[in-house]
DNA sequence: TTGAATTAGTTGCATAACTAACTATATGTC
DNA sequence: GACATATAGTTAGTTATGCAACTAATTCAA
């Protein structure tokens, strides 16, 4: 029996991202308020193309935590929406590498302010140190689950 | 600027909720391989139904963190398995109570073993101290932003 | 008591998720 | 070189989510 068998009661709240999920439907509003017509899972994309541009569909997946098909309908809408493009790559006829637009440029500092300011919401009254608590917890737990993938 | 101001890197990271989202595909993997045909959504609706039978979707919906349009579907596909049936409330007939059938009374048992099982894979070398940081953490997250909800 | 406002639930529309089966390209081995 | 295997990406089918517009029942107020 582990140390951390839970009593029935427990479960859910832990099991349930009730916390990040509403963190992800605010910045979501806050997005459409402000104008911008893309969802979290489009901008969740387009974050790690700002910090590194020309990514495979393949990388995305892993960095966003999305499977390959779910990626494949991302990368569809946006390029639907102008925002990304893609490039067949030259050493390997299989990768289409994501390539941000210009459209997509000046979309980096919007969205990085709203996404501040949408945490500074949500995070008030937590402390730093509770903060990294979580993130490391999260990350534990994604590597206690990821190993043992057959 | 708030005290909890991020650097850009560490957003994302924040935002999502990676750890979460896999313990739930962990689950769901785990119900499927023991021969369960339903999804962790609907096993979440059924968790609270077994702690209190006859709620509300109104009700469900509150303590599933899910709005109305979600819970309709969610009962239709319980119903369309069996699992649950709709009765008219007689005090108020706008109010359909949500009721469990014989059928997915065995399923309590099995289910909460699979999810404890699961637990016990995802959070081996993480401290009950730590669980309940993370779970006081979103609690407040979530307790910040529903609040200022408009 | 009638008409406005509220509440519970449903439906239509768009986006997104996972699985499984598929195509096409690349690699590795005999 | 040829065949098996692996890898990158697409497609089809099912479930789920959010929003907005809707129906029906209830409550509130003049």
């Amino acid at each position: 029996m582990s140390n951390n068998q839970f009593k029935r009661g427990e479960l859910y709240s832990v099991i349930n991202g009730m916390a990040t999920t509403a963190v992800a439907r605010r910045l979501q509003k806050n997005y459409r308020q402000a104008g911008l017509e893309i969802t979290i899972e489009q901008w969740s994309v387009l974050y790690h193309l700002w910090k590194e541009d020309g990514l495979s569909q393949q990388e995305l997946g892993i960095r966003t935590f999305r499977d390959k098909a779910s990626i494949t309908r991302l990368i569809d809408n946006l390029e639907k929406l102008g925002l990304v493009t893609r490039v067949a790559s030259k050493e390997d006829r299989r990768i289409n590498l994501v390539c941000l637009t210009e459209t997509a440029m000046p979309l980096q500092q919007l969205t990085y302010e709203l996404a501040n300011q949408t945490m500074n919401e949500a995070l008030q009254n937590i402390t730093k140190e509770e903060i990294e608590i979580v993130k490391n917890v999260f990350q534990r737990v994604y590597d206690n689950l990821s190993n043992k993938d057959i």
